[in-house]
Formats: C-alpha cells, sequence, structure tokens
DNA sequence: GTAATCACG
DNA sequence: ACGTACGTGATTACA
C-alpha cells in the first residue's frame, strides 16, 4: 500500500490493553467523529488489513483538522487512562466503617422524629409517599409544586424552601442526605476494592461525553463528596498505598473563566487575571460600580453566580432563580455584566454564528461538537443549542489542557523512573500518589507541567498541596 | 426501563 | 412567544 497520501498514523503502539473501553474504534467515534459506516472493525489491526479504511480515516483527520487531537491527545491518553485504572487507590476501611456507625446512630434518630410528626411510618425514599405525607396529611403547602409526571415535587430546592416555615422539612432533608451518603458511599465504596491489590480501582471513560470531558465509573471517583462537613468525611477515607507516601492533589484555579477570558480577548477580564486578582470580587466591584475593598460578602456570591452564568449561557431568569433577585435586577446585573466584560458578549454571539455558519464549534485543540439544531425552527432546541455553542469551547477547552497535562506528566515520570503515580482525574483536578522522597520533584513536575504545557493569553494557575488523606491534601 | 433525586466539576 | 443555566453517575422507587 501507497503510504505517502497518508498521515502516519501510529495506530497500535498505545492500546495495550484488549477489552478496554477506551478502544481505537471508540476514539473516532466519539472524539474524531468517523462514521465507519458497515465496515466497523473490533480488532484495530485489521486498519492495516483494509486499505479503504486506512484511507477513510486519513481522509476524516485531514478534512476535519484532528489529526492532532488523535495522535497527540487521545491515542496517548488512552495509555495512560489505563495505568491510573490499574494503579487503583487506598480506601481506608476502618475509618469508613466509623463514620458508618456514626452515620446509622444519627439517620435512626433522625427516623424516630420524622415518624413522630408524620404519626405513620413510610418510606422517606419514595418521593410519591414523602409527598402525600408533606402536602396531604401535613398540608404544609397550599398549593405544592408538581414535577411534569404529575408528582408533588419534593427536590431539595422545593424543601429548602419550605424548610424555612417547618422545621419538619430540615429532617427530612436531613435524612437525605445521610441515606445518600451512606449508599452511595459508605455501603458501596468497600465492596469495591479489589480482593488482589485491596485497592479501589475506577473506570474512566474517554469516548462518552459531549464536550471531551472524561467520565468516572464503577464506582464514580469523580463525585466524591466535599462539600459538606458529612461529606468531607467521606473524602478522609482515601488514602496515600503506605507511611511512605502522600496524597497530592493539584488542581486548576477558575480554568474556565481564564479560558473564556483568553478566548473572547476581553481585556478587563484577562487584566483581572494577569494581575492575580480574584475574579469573583473583581466582577462584583465591575458589576456594582464600587471598589473592590468595598465589595462585602453578598456582592461577591452574586457575581460568582453571574461568572459561571456566563459559562453557561445565562438568561436573566436563570439568574434571578440562582440568586433569589428579581427578574429585572438579574436583567441589569447582566447587562452591567457585558458593559464591564465588552468583549465577552460579542464572543459569545460569534460561537453562535460559527456554529449556524459551520454546524459545529471547536475546543483550542480542534475538538468538535457538531449543534446540528442551531438553526432549528423550535426555540427550545435552538436556545439549547446556542447555549451549547457557548459552553463547549469553554469546557472542552479546559478538557484539552489537562489531557495533554497528564501525557506530559506521565512522561516524565517515565523518563525519570519516578515510583509516584498518577491516580485520577477530576477534570480540573490530579490527584497522585506520591512517595515521600520525591515530593519536592513531583510538585515541579505537575505544577510546571499543569501550568505551562499549552499558553492561552492569561496565567494558568495551579493550587498544590499534600497530605495523609484526600481531603487533608486539598 | 424511566423518573426523581443528589453527589461532583 | 417560548422555557430556562453546562457536563457527568449511582441509587431508589415504581410502572
Amino acid at each position: 500500500m501507497k503510504m505517502n497520501n497518508f498521515f502516519d498514523i501510529k495506530i497500535g503502539s498505545y492500546l495495550a490493553y484488549p477489552g478496554s473501553r477506551n478502544d481505537f474504534n471508540s476514539i473516532l467515534k466519539s472524539n474524531i467523529q468517523i462514521d465507519l459506516g458497515e465496515d466497523e472493525f473490533e480488532d484495530i489491526d485489521n486498519v492495516y488489513y483494509y486499505p479503504e479504511l486506512f484511507e477513510k480515516i486519513n481522509k476524516n483527520l485531514k478534512e476535519k483538522n484532528l489529526y492532532h487531537l488523535l495522535e497527540e491527545i487521545e491515542n496517548p491518553l488512552s495509555n495512560v487512562l489505563m495505568k491510573m485504572e490499574y494503579e487503583g487507590i487506598r480506601l481506608d476501611l476502618d475509618l469508613i466503617n466509623e463514620i458508618k456507625e456514626i452515620f446509622e446512630i444519627e439517620i435512626h434518630k433522625l427516623e424516630v422524629k420524622i415518624f413522630e410528626i408524620s404519626e405513620i411510618e413510610f418510606n422517606i425514599a419514595s418521593p410519591k409517599q414523602l409527598g402525600e405525607i408533606l402536602f396531604e396529611k401535613l398540608a404544609l403547602e397550599s398549593k405544592p409544586k408538581k414535577t411534569k409526571t404529575g408528582q408533588y415535587s419534593t427536590s431539595e430546592e422545593t424543601l429548602s424552601k419550605l424548610a424555612k416555615k417547618h422545621d419538619f422539612v430540615n429532617l427530612i432533608l436531613e435524612w437525605r442526605s445521610l441515606q445518600k451518603l451512606l449508599t452511595t458511599y459508605v455501603y458501596s465504596l468497600p465492596k469495591q476494592i479489589d480482593q488482589h491489590s485491596n485497592r479501589i480501582h475506577t473506570e474512566f471513560n474517554q469516548t462518552l461525553t459531549t464536550t471531551g470531558r472524561l467520565s468516572s465509573i464503577n464506582p464514580n471517583l469523580q463525585n466524591i463528596p466535599i462539600r459538606t462537613k458529612k461529606g468531607k468525611l467521606i473524602r478522609k477515607c482515601f488514602t496515600p498505598r503506605d507511611k511512605n507516601y502522600t496524597l497530592l492533589c493539584a488542581d486548576y484555579s477558575q480554568i474556565e473563566l481564564r479560558i473564556i477570558a483568553s478566548l473572547s480577548g476581553d481585556t478587563n477580564m484577562k487584566a483581572a487575571f494577569i494581575n492575580n486578582e480574584d475574579i469573583h470580587t473583581s466582577t462584583a466591584a465591575r458589576v456594582f460600580n464600587i471598589n473592590i475593598d468595598e465589595v462585602n460578602e453578598e456582592q461577591r456570591r452574586n457575581a460568582k453566580i453571574v461568572n459561571f452564568g456566563i459559562i453557561y449561557g445565562v438568561s436573566a431568569f436563570g439568574l434571578s432563580n440562582q440568586t433569589g433577585l428579581s427578574r429585572s435586577e438579574s436583567k441589569e446585573i447582566i447587562d452591567n455584566y457585558f458593559k464591564s466584560y465588552p468583549k465577552l458578549k460579542e464572543y459569545m454571539n460569534n460561537q453562535i454564528s460559527f456554529a449556524r455558519e459551520k454546524g459545529y464549534v471547536e475546543t483550542i485543540l480542534k475538538r468538535k461538537r457538531y449543534l446540528p439544531e442551531i438553526n432549528s425552527r423550535n426555540a427550545i432546541l435552538r436556545s439549547s443549542a446556542e447555549r451549547n455553542a457557548i459552553n463547549t469551547p469553554v469546557q472542552g477547552s479546559a478538557a484539552d489542557i489537562i489531557k495533554l497535562s497528564m501525557i506530559r506528566i506521565d512522561n516524565e515520570f517515565e523518563k525519570r523512573s519516578l515510583k509516584s503515580k498518577l491516580l485520577l482525574q477530576v477534570h480540573d483536578e490530579l490527584v497522585f500518589d506520591v512517595d515521600l522522597a520525591e515530593i519536592d520533584i513531583v510538585k515541579e513536575i505537575v505544577t510546571n507541567n499543569m501550568e505551562n504545557t499549552i499558553k492561552i493569553d492569561v496565567p494558568l494557575k495551579v493550587d498544590i498541596g499534600n497530605g495523609d488523606n484526600w481531603l487533608v491534601a486539598h
């Protein structure tokens, strides 16, 4: 076969493990979006025997400008993920059993109190039964909110509003969060410890998300609790492999906002990051037209919500929902926001135009997401595609950056024959099991690669720390 | 199997 | 005039 017309695909050199979800065929389908039609092949070696397939792949890579993404990111990453899955992470069984006892005593107390008030035992976990108790037996609300299937809504949001007036609802909320922690983490994680390695081996899916992020299953180690006091106890159970090791956590500070600052080229937002300002405080100062040192907690909190909203494709309605501000106040804040960061509005409109014209949007490494509904006559579908057009380049570029960092860090570890291992990726964070003797060099390698592997128009900043468990390392 | 809920970035 | 934030996975209840 003549190779001159083809890119030199190094297929096979990376895909070391049979049966992986992240095989070459899946990567082509999801990340490169190559439709192989009826020509699907299971065994990667086959591609060498089917010149027409080989040609089809190369034609796609060339047309879509995706050779680099396949060759420099997704293929080598599959090998890094394989090693992370193989390595696993240690769970402190004694500690999680202590936590189990504490939680079980507490949840039992809650149940006694709840049934005292309801005067009848019912299944608190059943939204249907709970709705009937709350809104019929106890009649806590005159016109209760319903879900789309006609059931009473008992979501956290609905219940939190009710809880101000009725303490009973607080008991339900506490029971729910405790039940969640018990079933999803305390009971389930110990069952997932591998018999041979005594460690938990998650599986990373490289070919699932629409934006280029990874996902994690069996168990999902990308949603280990951290936001609440009790949740933090769960995170504390993840520990280094032994007393000669420490867990190291490195996370990007505000990577998505830095990316949108860079992509939009907005001078004001770029300046905030270049001057190492607190972005939410800076935003509050601009939006509310006050000095940085005059920003109060509430203003910063609202500015933070707007900053996130911008990344998601904000509307005045969505903002007022999140903040409790009125619709008109929200509109005013958003108007001020775009006056403060004028290029951002322009950038968002440009992304939408780009998607309408080309049918897709792309990240800084040319990862593409196709948005066929961007030209739909259905306003709901169209606005959804427009929000995707804004959000995907931001979320996806962050995924590009951390993926390339992971590959570089892995290469560096191999080159220096370090014992320390990359264990987990949580979207903007990497977790390592670090040999204490290597801590200084590992910190240097990790920070340097995460901050400098891909340059954008503002500095990337990494917070790094280590300790005897995942909670204190953070 | 789907809906509802809630854990994370 | 419309309905409303982006991306995931696990658990439980229930049709």
